[in-house]
DNA sequence: ATTAACGTTTGGAACTTTTCAAATATTTAA
DNA sequence: TTAAATATTTGAAAAGTTCCAAACGTTAAT
């Protein structure tokens, strides 16, 4: 099992840089990256003992996680303690998450571009042109964005069955 | 031009929280803000005066923002500032490097794939699966990607001639 | 050559985020 | 109903990030 440990360290390692590079708290990449690998699930003390943190932040991380919808808990009968696991399609549901806040988008390039409609300058014209640029983009991105989400969805079926 | 103040101090707010979300530094978000609405490129001193802050932090995240390829500077005849301005399609190019960033996770898949592969436990099996599962996730991304791009040049240049 | 105009770098202050240890709350078993 | 096991919250410490002011370097006009 030596090996094995190892890799634990690493996944999470390169995990906690993963989530970090997106502006996540590392922690959170630990945590999902040890439950990928993980085919039991996890208790909160285990996730401790094999991440060596204090309890607080883990259980803070895993609500959020859970929030997230990219970890579950688990019951385990006759045992009263938390169990987590990986959630269903986690990579998925990890990049729905990306793409939400990127939709944000399509709201402000509106909010400005209607704010600019009601102006009457050189400049205001200038700003239109940028904003329905904007839009036209994070519009079109949404488009396939759902395309490869429907795409995803009957190759993991397959993948999965 | 009172309104145009307001919206300017808007757009440079909203774009600092939108940069803030992907986990950049939100004077990144606030100077791209402002020269995606400015027509004119704008020297240093022009970035200072409307952001109002000091000259070193807007000095060097222009430099990261020119190295990421979102603006660019652009010579004055005549005069000996730097000024800037928002890149040719700045929205295609942000897109691109977070995209980049999902990039890594193929290779963080490949690496645990051939790892587990050379172990021998009922775990890396597991392992196995789920490292196949997240490569053929972000493969199909990456391809679903190239269709947006492709579309997005193509839309992009009917918008813009 | 000197000076003025500008951009960059640097050290430290202010602020934010993350973590820990301990206290508190909750659940379950006896 | 109590005690034990567990999870969550909290306040403070540590670490990391961002910002400013000032020093420094560079370029170009005189």
């Amino acid at each position: 099992m030596e090996k094995n440990i190892d890799l634990t360290q690493q996944i999470v390692a390169d995990f906690a840089e993963g989530y970090s590079n997106f502006g996540l708290n590392p922690l959170m990449g630990r945590i999902v990256g040890l439950l990928i690998i993980s085919k039991e699930p996890q208790s909160l003390d285990d996730i401790v003992e094999q991440l060596e943190m204090s309890k607080g932040p883990i259980s803070q991380i895993c609500r959020r996680l859970k929030e997230r919808g990219l970890i579950e808990k688990v019951w385990i009968p006759g045992d009263r303690k938390d169990y987590y696991q990986a959630a269903d399609d986690i990579f998925g549901k990890a990049y729905a998450n990306q793409i939400n806040k990127m939709q944000n988008n399509i709201d402000i390039a509106e909010k400005y571009l209607s704010m600019a409609q009601s102006m009457d300058s050189e400049n205001a014209d200038f700003i239109k042109q940028q904003m329905k640029l904007m839009k036209s983009f994070y519009e079109l991105m949404d488009e396939y964005n759902k395309k490869f989400v429907e795409a995803w969805e009957e190759k993991h079926e397959e993948l999965t069955e």
